[in-house]
DNA sequence: GATGAATGAGTGTTCATTCAT
DNA sequence: TATGAATGAACACTCATTCAT
């Protein structure tokens, strides 16, 4: 459609259009299904199914179903660590706005989409599939804890938050972002009742929590830092 | 066949006793296995093994795989929160040491048990089997969020919490113990790095963090209410 | 049916006489097709239908396919080294009749045999299957070598045979068996003219011919050593 | 398209003259692939690949991969039988030099060569392809059969040879020269070892046996008949 | 009741063959 | 003519479930 520099060569015809659309459609289909279903219940024919071709059509963009996991995974997060870490490094206000900004923008961009539903199946399934859980950790986990860690020495680098121990920190900055995924594609699934977890308010919780573990306080005890006095217990 | 010593027992001979014992025998491997492995990768033959019985009297005594499964989980979920209810009525240290004292309470009594299991295999399989998922949420959640509710609910009325809107804050509360249960059986089985996440110290934090949201504080900042100030941000 | 020892124990039902029956129906039903069709051609349904079974049921009995072939091997070929080796070590004859008995019995037992198939097999698809090759290498190839070493070197060592470096005629003693039993299994199964090959007369032939080289002679050319003068360039 | 400097060939542009040469290249590249792996095992992508076209095209040449089998043992078998008939006529040495001379002129010719995996493919996967089978019968086991015969029933002829029944002997004489090519693309390519058989040794060994047999002995034992005393046998 | 031999539908994956371009 | 994307029928192997004993 965009009219790109492409446009001395016509893009070819139907078909070579569908092939370049292929991989898309296939990865589209299978981030559907494995989140609906999980890795192992999730059925390659199915996939194709959905990606309107057969199931040979599949294996001629994926050699495995493991490895359409994977590009799965890479596609949705993997892949974006790179364009999250610059903006964290190019990002000018305070270490405490900064780390407010990751969650919610990665609630934004992940844990309100369906790639969040990545994260429960390797938590329910990873174990059944080493080479699938390595990956994971790999490209995910260790991406992940490495951008947060930098978020956090930033601020302590800066002297706007205490000089914790990180890795001790981690983990407790990291769980609540699992947890709301694990949350949202078991129990919410099932319990659609008022009495479920409002996501957003939990994320204010969260954030508020850390910081003011993290935040270097001035002497009067209740004063600016907090950056969002009333989000997350208020309202 | 042969009557052992345990004839006299009026319950009848060795083997009319283990055939009473079948049904909790195999339970019991089942709950090992569908923990260890998840539902789809346990083998039926697997659980009859371990239970030291043949295939064919695991069907028996439960009609499929999936109600063996549904069984399980029935099991497991005994009511202990009667029980709990009592202890925290009867308590009579402040809010604070009461929430604090629910936290260790429940790592020793659930979280660090085979019980923990569980709550992995509902949030891993659980969305298939949607009738288990809503027996799960009347059984185990429902009460467990009115143990908090009450504890809460306990120090907003003495004046020791500040006056949260409660449905807010639960999850907060209890997200990282459900957190943990996951990541014991998850995560912490495939990464055996030092990287990895200390349970208690992970406890210790999220109390506090959740004590600093709560507890109302005097002038003076670091005074009584933080139960433990060295435990969890410190080194 | 043979009323062995084990009368005392009846041997059980029908049911129980069919499973040990099993193993050796599946035997030679995949002996029958790997023969008739060669190893990847053969189908599992196929052997197990022919032995009367289901698909299931042959990977009850053999974890796969090639497991099944290298049974089959040992069963008709392998297994039997043992067996022959005594024979040869009780054989009390001149080395010459040792030696012409062990193409005539070679030929009886296995050369005229449907097992004979395997070794046309190996040599037609051993390439493909590297652990099929290796096993037939070890558990038949070099038995059978070192057989026909011994009975060489006891010739020598009875001064009945010239002191040959035995591994140099290894081949040209063996190598006659081979190509016998490869033109039975391709070109003989498609010539039925009386132009084919008559397998006691080749085999006749070359006896002669490998005694001719091995054997000791006497001052008088044409006297007593060959064994049978007649047979092989005669009639 | 682009007319380059061969358009002064009458043949045409060079693409049209590739297009002439494609099935003759498309028959080099199967002949390799199923010699190197069987007729199962060899894709027709790889094929296509090495013959420098795509799997779509080798179809327009072939209709299937059974027909392009068929085509490359057909071309393969080239008469070369008419030319070597003459050069047997008219050698002009003893019957025994004769008969020596084919087998080192057929291993520089044939059996040396990737002529020889032809046999090989015959034998390995002819069983399935009983017109190809009818065919090599035909056009190479008949004319080779009579070319031996003749050089055989010439030693008899002058008295060379003892007068014995010659369709007796021919597979004698033929089999060794069969079996080598076997060898040579099954074994052979297998067992790198030490162990391994080599070819002129081998021939040199039959070529004496043979002419054991068949040359009619003066009175004194080691006189000329047998032309390399010391190669075969001795050390 | 207890067994375990037998089953067969279902899985991921391959590859000769087709056909729109 | 030539392409290579697409197909779908096989295949080896698994495992919940059945049932004769």
């Amino acid at each position: 459609m965009s009219p790109t520099s492409s446009s001395t060569a016509p893009t070819g015809t139907k078909r070579e259009r569908r092939k370049e659309a292929r991989p898309g459609e296939l990865l589209e289909a299978a981030l559907d299904l494995f989140v609906e279903k999980g890795f192992a219940a999730t059925r390659v024919d199915e996939v194709a199914a959905r990606a309107g071709v057969s199931k040979g059509t599949l294996f001629l963009y994926f050699p495995s179903k493991e490895e359409l996991f994977k590009a799965v995974v890479r596609q949705n997060i993997a892949g974006r660590f790179v364009e999250w870490a610059q903006e964290v490094e190019t990002f000018d206000g305070s270490a405490a706005e900064l780390l407010r900004d990751c969650y919610l923008e990665w609630w934004e961009r992940v844990g309100s989409t369906k790639a969040s539903g990545i994260t429960k199946l390797i938590f329910s399934e990873g174990q059944n599939f080493p080479e699938i859980m390595a990956f994971y950790k790999q490209e995910v986990i260790l991406p992940g804890q490495e951008l947060v860690r930098r978020v956090i020495q930033r601020g302590i680098d800066r002297g706007e938050f205490r000089p914790v121990p990180i890795d001790c920190i981690l983990h407790v900055v990291l769980a609540p972002m699992i947890f709301l995924m694990l949350w949202k594609h078991s129990m919410a699934t099932c319990i659609p009742d008022g009495l479920d977890l409002a996501p957003e308010q939990f994320i204010d919780a969260q954030i508020d929590n850390v910081l003011h573990g993290l935040v270097v306080r001035s002497d009067t005890p209740s004063s600016a830092p907090s950056p969002s006095p009333t989000a997350a217990r208020g309202t």
